[in-house]
DNA sequence: TTGAGGTTCTCTGTCATCTC
DNA sequence: GAGATGACAGAGAACCTCAA
């Protein structure tokens, strides 16, 4: 990515978490990176793969769920500090994107012990596969694979499953249609003594077809960074999941 | 490569209603 | 009373296409 192009999107990100609260609109994103509105929307999907509109109703869906998680805030109080207007916008949005009312997400303190898959896509016997590849040296937990339509894990995932950690993945009974393998992950890599971090990796677009028994897709996961966009789907807490076999899906 | 116009579509706010 | 849910209308973003 050409580095002008990356710290303008990186400007905007930036507006974006400084601002989270107020009413932000691609104009005045543009502006923070310092391009025209319809060059910076091209540009920011390029470097994020999701929109600009996208991306700040995920970061301050983010923040949402840490104050909900962290908090004794009341859910309408948050919603305005995200920069909701209504209550009634921010619960909707926050219950589609995470998989659980605010109120749900808070008495589950942030982790949920399952995760519900999309209702009324049925299976089409085709399976997607692959292998969870980890940077080198780097050591990980527990491995969230999820399907989902957009390059952001958010929504119930088409189809998931949880690795004891990276390695070889199945998801059978695979939804035709065009799906990003998305991963989540906590690990520590070497010279790096943070910690354990927050690991991503994504692949795709997988499209399965009627018909193909199998679609291929590796995934590298790597240490998020800035242009990641947030993992809006409540999951299990990788950090201290016991790392045993596969949970079936 | 970048900017701009027109069209389509998604998201948000509002409101009513219901549950806890 | 606080919060969740669903319907609906309007605003604004995204997309497509073309021109410079």
């Amino acid at each position: 990515m050409d580095e002008i192009v990356r710290q303008a999107v990186a400007r905007a990100i930036m507006t974006m978490r400084d601002n989270l609260g107020e009413r932000l609109t691609i104009d005045d994103l543009a502006q923070a990176a310092m391009f025209s509105k319809f060059h910076f929307t091209r540009v920011f999907l390029r470097a994020t793969g999701l929109s600009p509109g996208r991306f700040l109703s995920a970061l301050r869906l983010a923040e949402a769920k840490r104050l909900l998680a962290t908090t004794t805030i009341s859910v309408a109080d948050i919603s305005h500090q995200v920069g909701y207007n209504s209550v009634g916008t921010f619960s909707a949005r926050f219950s589609g994107s995470v998989g659980f009312s605010p109120t749900g997400y808070r008495q589950l303190r942030g982790t949920t012990p399952r995760i519900a898959e999309r209702a009324g896509q049925p299976g089409s016997e085709a399976a997607v596969r692959g292998h969870v590849w980890r940077p080198p040296g780097a050591e990980t937990g527990p491995v969230f694979v999820g399907l989902f339509p957009a390059k952001i894990a958010e929504g119930a995932p088409a189809r998931h499953v949880i690795l004891p950690g990276a390695g070889q993945y199945t998801l059978t009974d695979v939804p035709l249609g065009s799906w990003y393998v998305i991963t989540h992950a906590f690990g520590s890599c070497p010279n790096d003594d943070r910690g354990l971090r927050p690991m991503t990796g994504l692949a795709g677009p997988v499209t399965v077809h009627r018909g193909v028994a199998a679609s291929l897709a590796d995934v590298r996961l790597r240490p998020r960074h800035g242009f990641d966009p947030p993992v809006l789907l409540a999951l299990p807490d990788l950090r201290h999941a016991p790392a045993r076999h596969p949970v079936a899906v």
